[in-house]
DNA sequence: CTGAAAGCGCTAACAT
DNA sequence: ATGTTAGCGCTTTCAG
């Protein structure tokens, strides 16, 4: 039972372990593990340092060393649903990519929407010291964040506040209605019908707009029979599409709200014994890949830029010098076509 | 520019400034923010602690208190692509509701399966202090975690190593290609047909072992040409199904590796005019929503129980008394029946 | 009922 | 080229 030369009680070794073992002080344990420049310790020195520390199995304290610096190396990501659903996890990739580019770690919390789950999730990450926080929901639209939470830099994402006074990131669902009916028309189509979601809400306004101006720019008149509403799921667009279809002047097109409703356009238009894209074209929303690589043929569609959202804002907020909070704009990130084999 | 009585510099107000407020020392401030019951102070002294708390909108500065009392709060989870995928991503929800209720949080890092990150990750989360470690997989396999792995309680989701000698929460795929064997048996089918994926992995060899079971235990016999291999999308899983169902004596069910092979199968059975569930049957796996809630009609499938793996894994953490680890054992989760309509 | 004091493990002036 | 020293903000004996 003695305890020669081993750490002091039962902890794990400590910065102070190393520098007695290696005979050399505090401070020049932590010069020479953080190669501060400053201070030239000699290599014979550092030797003996990394010796120590490999001998102690010593590893850092990242929490004594935030509590010094004041610097967390964490960020705080607070989301409503985005976990849940494959149509957004990509955007925690994203922001967990840049995080770790820039050596910060993030800290995750789903709120499932509720109020009281949301304003304790921010009190616990800013008694974290969390370095800059992310809001973000499952499908784009207004939000009001819990109170406080501008204590720290913070960023938007899939989300605004009604009066933007809060920078955020979404994406730009004019340009994507916009390029979705212009692939379309630059395939020759002339009659395309759009099947719109019937909710309210930014997604579906913008995305009409972007129809609706495609159509402009390129001389074709906007006919408001071949645009429906209906709620986004695959049924009720495989409705939509049949009624779409039975028209005597059917359109050769269909622009999906989104990829789930393409998937009922898809069993309408192989009901009626016709063929994609020949005889008619189908373009989704969201490139779900589970559903628009798996449907046949593989469905051209719109991407959600999720991923690209989630790293844009962890890059912004740490662009920002010390103390600063980031100015409210809204970033509008471009939505890609993703082209597989419907159109 | 008069700093009377104004937090020190310019950082947050310390629990020090409170005590100079309120009048009273550190450590009562300290007494009264933890409800400390050894100490009994009088009701006068906290409400006068209270108020000077909200004057100052002090914060309880969680990285101290860490570094103070050694325990971080926070839970690390390393995985693969699992949050890449829709297939998973409820496992993250599970473990971070539970370790919610524990008033801890999630340190979550995603290492594309690169085995440096992963090293980097794990270090770095020790650095951190997490008081427990996830390791999860995407899908069902074995792994050789990273080295040192073992420092802080650990414990495996969707994978193990070879030797079993780490503790992991698995999803019990045999069990799971029983029930769905037995919900066809049941419903009174005798020609059942599986699907089964083609690249060896556990849950291959798990739903088979199942399957088979099944048939022995209702005395059906067990048909090779029943039991087709593929990829498992949804193209090879329809030509797979085309096969089977135009057989002269065809199966009157299938069931289907997975979702994603269902939708491939929903879309041979009605190319060939037949109806589901009426002509033949379908059940799946994974009950991954974005598929089975949208395809027509609905589809009856197997949950893989993401959720519930998550969240026992953090529930075994936090059951762990300080400075123990958990034994080896080897959790086998049940995968639950969720009817739809395509049986 | 309340306070003094000693750290937790580390960083960073400032000395030497 | 390296060591002394003073904290970071908090918890927790131990005294009174």
């Amino acid at each position: 039972m003695n305890d020669q030369s081993r750490p002091k009680r039962n902890r794990p070794p400590s910065m102070y372990d190393v520098a007695r073992l290696a005979g050399v002080s505090q401070t020049t344990v932590s010069f020479v593990v953080n190669n501060v420049t400053s201070a030239a310790i000699s290599q014979e020195t550092r030797d003996r340092v990394w010796a120590a520390i490999h001998a102690l199995g010593w590893r850092p304290n990242a929490v004594a060393r935030s509590l010094r610096t004041r610097h967390s190396q964490t960020l705080g990501l607070i989301s409503d649903e985005v976990v849940t659903s494959p149509y957004a996890v990509r955007m925690i990739l994203g922001a967990q990519e840049a995080a770790w580019n820039n050596r910060q770690m993030l800290l995750v919390v789903n709120t499932s929407g509720q109020q009281d789950i949301e304003q304790t999730a921010l009190q616990f990450m800013l008694e974290r010291q969390v370095e800059g926080l992310i809001y973000a929901t499952m499908y784009h639209h207004e939000v009001t964040p819990p109170t406080g939470i501008t204590t720290v830099p913070t960023i938007l994402v899939n989300c605004f506040v009604a009066d933007r006074s809060l920078p955020a990131i979404i994406p730009d669902e004019v340009q994507g209605g916009y390029t979705a009916t212009e692939t379309l028309i630059l395939r020759g189509h002339r009659r395309i019908a759009f099947i719109n979601e019937i909710i309210p809400m930014p997604a579906l306004f913008g995305r009409l707009e972007g129809y609706r101006r495609a159509l402009t720019d390129y001389g074709l008149p906007f006919d408001q029979s071949l645009v429906r509403s209906c709620h986004s799921n695959a049924q009720d667009a495989f409705s939509a599409a049949r009624d779409l279809l039975e028209r005597p002047d059917r359109p050769t097109a269909i622009f999906c709200f989104n990829d789930k409703m393409a998937m009922g356009v898809y069993d309408a238009i192989k009901r009626l014994g016709l063929r994609i894209p020949q005889d008619v074209a189908v373009i989704g929303f969201d490139n779900l890949e589970l559903i628009a690589a798996q449907l046949y043929p593989p469905l051209t569609t719109i991407e959600l830029p999720h991923y690209e959202m989630g790293k844009r804002a962890v890059e912004l907020l740490q662009s920002l010098p010390a103390g600063e909070s980031l100015p409210p704009t809204q970033h509008y990130i471009p939505c890609p076509l993703i082209e597989r084999a419907s159109v």
